[in-house]
DNA sequence: CAAGATTCTGCCACTGAGTGGCATAAGCCT
DNA sequence: AGGCTTATGCCACTCAGTGGCAGAATCTTG
């Protein structure tokens, strides 16, 4: 949402400096505690404990014990929304505008550990229920968010004009779909979790899109 | 999950009916209390004590308290799931075959008040975030259950075999993105809100899918 | 540097969702 | 009618999430 929680390398670093440590601080004892007890099996009391915080600090950080768990693919969808926001629509095919603005949003991620927090997360979201529900219901506002940029900033070769933006938000979907089953394969490999891998399987889903849309089907044996 | 639950008109009907009943009853009470003070500003207990049912049935019956209220949604795709198991694949696009099986399913929902019931759930849904989560989680789930019948009862024209899963799985993440936006126009508009209506609509935006995944971008103004 | 204004944090109590246990009543079978 | 199964009600409990308030830390102004 607030633009400066991302875009702010050292403005007024003094009081938001300690928010922040907290907040990472936060976020990796979570996925380490959660990883190894399960996410029904660590109360926030005991998160809270650990990190020396108290739970209401922790709400003020947080809007639920889901969102510690997604933070990093929810800063992936902020980054997302600002190359989206910036990027020239240079007569390509709206699918692919999206899928290059997700690759450079990858590339964006640093360096420093952002692939293995992604993995531990979409791990453990793979065995909790809540978490991929909270995940899912967040990609929808981030898809509205961005179906909005783009009927904003582009014109489509749609003949209507309420076309546009269903056709945006068509779009946007296969994107979600392809990158979630990307990430599930990039989560389920032995090893190798880069995000060059990522970025890598990512373009190989999307390559599959026409594919799905046009496979034909037959009865089994 | 259970098809016993749907198909069942008259077969151990003595217990299981007060069963139904109760059911039935919770669905409407809740939908009506919803809607009447918000998904939030009535608890269960209330919702209990209006159906005179302890809060200990209600769990036995619903998972959760978002559960009630998207029941009708539910039965829907249930339904989805056993048109999928029976129906012909005689050489379809495999997302036409989706379209088709789901057309079918919302045909078979019951004359009385699912349509009424069904756009009071997803008007709730618009303006809380928990129960628009749940939705977005029970789609995803009953999405892999339908992927699992379409590897198992069809052959794709894919070239390897991965891919065939793959592309079964982003052809029904289409369908289901297809859906959700026709729903949203079928529910904002003011009225004639019926099954026929609803299932105009899910064809008309399945048509938009092929234009929005060729569709190309410029520049505004 | 001091004193006031702001903001963050910790603590406490509270609501409400969801669960487990156990006694009881209702439906089931023979 | 007998026991057997299964649903229900009730109670107590855990835990996520919220609001209020007092106190400490930080920023601002003289």
């Amino acid at each position: 949402m607030t633009p400066e929680t991302v875009a702010a390398p050292a403005k007024p670093p003094l009081r938001e400096r300690r928010k922040l440590r907290t907040r990472q601080a936060l976020i990796d004892t979570a996925l380490e505690l959660f990883g190894e007890h399960g996410f029904d099996g660590v109360t926030l009391d005991r998160l809270c404990e650990a990190v020396e915080v108290s739970k209401r600090t922790f709400f003020r950080t947080f809007s639920s014990k889901e969102d510690v768990a997604m933070a990093p693919t929810q800063d992936l969808w902020a980054v997302f929304l600002e190359v989206l926001e910036s990027c020239p629509p240079d007569g390509r095919r709206l699918v692919s505008l999206y899928e290059d603005a997700l690759v450079e949003s990858i590339g964006r991620m640093p360096d420093g550990g952002w692939a293995e927090r992604v993995l531990a997360s979409r791990k453990l979201a793979a065995r909790t229920p809540s978490m991929s529900a909270h995940g899912l219901a967040f990609c929808d506002r981030v898809g509205g968010e961005a179906v909005a940029v783009a009927v904003r900033r582009f014109t489509l070769d749609a003949t209507a004009d309420g076309a546009a933006r269903l056709r945006a938000r068509l779009a946007l979907d296969m994107l979600l779909s392809a990158f979630h089953q990307a990430l599930a394969a990039w989560v389920a490999q032995p090893s190798g979790h880069t995000r060059e891998d990522l970025t890598r399987r990512l373009r190989t889903v999307c390559a599959e899109l026409p594919g799905a849309l046009a496979a034909t089907v037959e009865p089994r044996g």
